[in-house]
DNA sequence: GGACGGCTACTCGGATATCGCTTGTCCGAGTAAATGCGG
DNA sequence: CCGCATTTACTCGGACAAGCGATATCCGAGTAGCCGTCC
């Protein structure tokens, strides 16, 4: 999977945390996280274009949320970064070979490897789509009740 | 996700439904599935590695299955091809830029994206583990009962 | 003093280069079968 | 005719290239705030 998911997750976990509704730009986000400025760019541009984030150019321009962390789900997220189509992908091998002079009555229903795979790789995509942004938020409180805080002086907010 | 984890299962029915003791050489199963003989060599090896195949040289050689279908699960095969690590990887964000100086306490427990995302991985996982080579060739017996007699015949067996 | 016009600094956005991994190919080591020869 | 040594053909295994997507960077377009000037 792509390092630019992980990239992405925490940025958008830092804008719920300062729940602001004021941008954040570029630098700052990746300077709070140590990444390379230009690429994050590239990456929060993809968050932009799957409507999970909207941008403000200009001078006090940056980032923000879209919609509220609760209505993010990591679906959301790996979707925007990744792409919307699957990570198996049938190529349907079974009519190729051996399968080329079979009779068409066999290819009107799926693959069952395709099948197989893909029953994994929904249950994949439920799981994501059944944790939100809050959740996290909520769960990392759990453990770092002072994170939040300490966030938001860093960014020089309150 | 790789290529080869298709031709991988491809591969592994064939031999699966052939049922025979005797080793079939990657020229047969490449022109089977018409798929590039040499690369397919290289990720068959990889299943030997992994000990899903047993392969045997010399004239008349080639691979065969080091266990029963029944015994083969998905799981396997992607972690074969794949490589056993997870796909999502924690790089430890948090501890970097604005996290350098918090207290190592809030260290100790896993980072809450990480563990969201292991959390869906798992799911994946548990879903490709409890998918055997066996039921695949079931369900695709399912829909084309013709298919195992048809490729015994294409390979001369029988 | 207030308002307006220009200027500056800052930010996003897309075009551009670089790197690593997946994909793809090739040849050598090794083995089983076939073959020819001798008994 | 039977047994054995040699040859042969075939297969796996790992070393060797190529293509492509992820990674990383830079510069231009555009906007908000600021400053100086004019009324």
């Amino acid at each position: 999977m792509s390092e630019g998911v992980e990239w992405a997750l925490h940025s958008l976990l830092a804008l719920a945390w300062l729940d602001d509704g004021r941008p954040v730009p570029t630098s700052r986000l990746a300077a709070g996280n140590d990444l390379p400025p230009a690429y994050l760019n590239k990456q929060l541009q993809a968050l932009v274009r799957a409507g999970l984030l909207v941008s403000t150019p200009g001078a006090r321009g940056g980032f923000s949320l879209a919609r509220p962390p609760e209505k993010i789900t990591l679906m959301d997220v790996v979707a925007a970064i990744e792409g919307p189509e699957e990570a198996f992908r049938c190529t349907e091998i079974r009519r190729r070979g051996a399968g080329a002079n079979a009779p068409r009555r066999e290819f009107e229903s799926p693959c069952a490897i395709a099948t197989a795979m893909r029953r994994a790789e929904l249950a994949w995509r439920r799981e994501l789509a059944a944790q939100t942004l809050a959740d996290v938020r909520a769960a990392a409180e759990e453990h770092a009740p002072t994170a939040a805080e300490r966030l938001r002086r860093w960014h020089g907010r309150d």
